[in-house]
DNA sequence: AATGAATGAGGGTTCATTCAT
DNA sequence: TATGAATGAACCCTCATTCAT
């Protein structure tokens, strides 16, 4: 039973391969303005334009401008995810684990900027996606802190605070030296600000 | 020697008193609708509504919209400094200003929510503003604790990095307990995230 | 002999009997939809919808929404027609037979309420239509006026000016309380407007 | 206390004597473009470029196109009552009085001739506006009607049936004879729909 | 015959800014 | 200085119609 979500806000869901194409090129374009010009100095037009289809066409992926914003934002959220959840098995323990993230973390947002931009400025554009993304990628960090609590590798009662300092420090740190720097040393970013966190997470 | 250069770039100086009435009357307005609505939400009838004068007189004292918006990031940057530097004298040393330093500004953000919406709303709408802004902010954290090393309270080598991670710790947590929860027990907030960077920072 | 010119003036015909199941599905749906929403509020997706075709199969047998407007005006100009014409044969004279004729009239708006609204609406969006109708129904008022008054039952002189205003009476009396109230009684209704009408038609 | 009407919507009122002039320009200009062309033919830019200002200037005075449309309707309506009015205290008695508004309706809509559009448009564009219209004209018609009863001028039992009649044969013949046809002679239509009723209004 | 993606002209509305008083 | 009417570029969105499959 797929896509029983929403009545029929904005159609959605191509049912044939050239309707694949279309609906990918316009999230590419958009991401790509947003990220660019921001929201409000993004037109639809801009998105169609850059993704190579007339203007209607966009309308029949998407029911509004905030509609396709918010698509992105969860599209990214789940982009950052996968940009770091692999990489923190191969970590030995849960320090080592927030230090990977952060690395992680830093150089997705030097590859990927505008993720920065869409992403915060969300706050703004749709309070809930921000919110949403937010709340989901500290509970991941508060939920890995509390393992290693479990576990004995962290101090006891490490939990959504310790979480949400850190991902304060690490979205901060990626604003500024994944974006406003061109060529920070990310290397040293993360082994100073994970030296900044670890006596304090460290049983 | 600070360059003194345009914190009021653009704003005609009122000559008479009503004149500064009037100014005073749009700032606080604008402050107001800016802090609740948002930039792009807010048109300047709201705020010459508010202040109680014709759309008109707005234009007296303000070329643009994004000038009186650039205007009140320049007041509450300052503003935000008024309400953590006095404090911070009383501190015994480096590490306890620190501490004293995160719950006024938490504090401060509770009580001034709009503070927070608009300062980081300059983000996308005056780049240079936000910017300004933290560089500000962040160097005065820096030079604390570049201080505190010199006096021996510190460990060597922190600075910049350092600073923006606490920054963006302080920021995320005045956004999540000071705004979007009611009643957080700020104290506690401060509490916890002061001993997560302690030990990071101690000699 | 009347032109057969074109009541289905760009309707393509048929062939399969699948195809003329969806030809009347159309027609149908849009009686539907044009009767509870108007022309203008009604989209050809509303229309497809409910006939429960694609929207490009809309085109297969109508050349436009116009199109489609115009060949329903005729259906239902045909349909009065039949409600009220066979009853007529049994008035025993001309002044039974106007009786006879508002009361059918009555009915059948009240029973058919999206008739009205969409042949009144043709004045606006297809005048030829709507002038097309009215000039045939006026037309046959007329004649069985001016047989009555050759028969000797109705004055002379009854003609084409006394028609227009039985039509328009009656058109008011079925909007008025054939449409706009639920429950009227229209027997009273038809009662009163002939004996209004009477004296003025009789020898 | 004058326009404590609606909160904001659509300034409205005017407070300089331009502004009564533009306001007066705007409401002639659609009159002239909705009577000509009908409501959704006509764009908003079709009355700014008439009425000689510029498109944003609509908006100063009406907050919607629907609105300047409802503001004609209303005005319209009063036009008719002033239109007929003020010849009915010459007629002699209740019967002459129907004849003299039929007659000076006629005269009306010959010269007028987008009244007749307009007002009749509003039942699909503004149903409110179409049915307060003839709420009110029909009333008018209905108060006669039994006020002629009540002085013994007119047969008893005449009243709202009969007024409907009266007001749907009245604007049906408006349409037919003084929009429709260009030389039709209006003293005779009226006569002769005079006559039509007069028997069956007559004690 | 049927489908549904694609098209783009056109529509109503907003709002920062200017200007005459 | 203050006022509020006037301006018009720009924007989001709709929807009848076309087209490739």
């Amino acid at each position: 039973m797929p896509q029983s979500d929403n009545g029929d806000a904005g159609r959605r869901v191509p049912r044939t391969e050239r309707g694949r194409r279309t609906l990918r090129a316009l999230l590419d374009a958009a991401a790509q303005e947003f990220g660019a010009r921001g929201y409000h100095a993004t037109g639809i037009t801009d998105i169609t334009r850059r993704a190579g289809v007339a203007l209607g066409s966009f309308y029949t992926y998407f029911p509004s401008k905030e509609d396709i914003f918010r698509a992105l934002v969860a599209d990214l959220s789940q982009q950052v995810k996968e940009a770091v959840g692999p990489h923190l098995a191969s970590a030995p323990d849960a320090l080592a684990r927030e230090q990977v993230a952060l690395s992680r973390y830093l150089d997705f947002v030097r590859d990927q900027q505008m993720l920065y931009r869409i992403i915060d400025e969300a706050e703004f554009v749709d309070p809930q996606s921000y919110h949403d993304h937010y709340r989901t990628t500290v509970g991941r960090i508060a939920e890995r802190l509390k393992e290693g609590a479990a576990r004995g590798e962290l101090r006891e009662g490490v939990g959504e605070i310790e979480a949400w300092a850190i991902a304060g420090m690490n979205m901060f740190l990626g604003l500024r030296y994944g974006v406003w720097t061109e060529d920070a040393d990310l290397g040293e970013v993360s082994a100073r600000a994970h030296a900044l966190v670890a006596n304090g997470l460290r049983r």
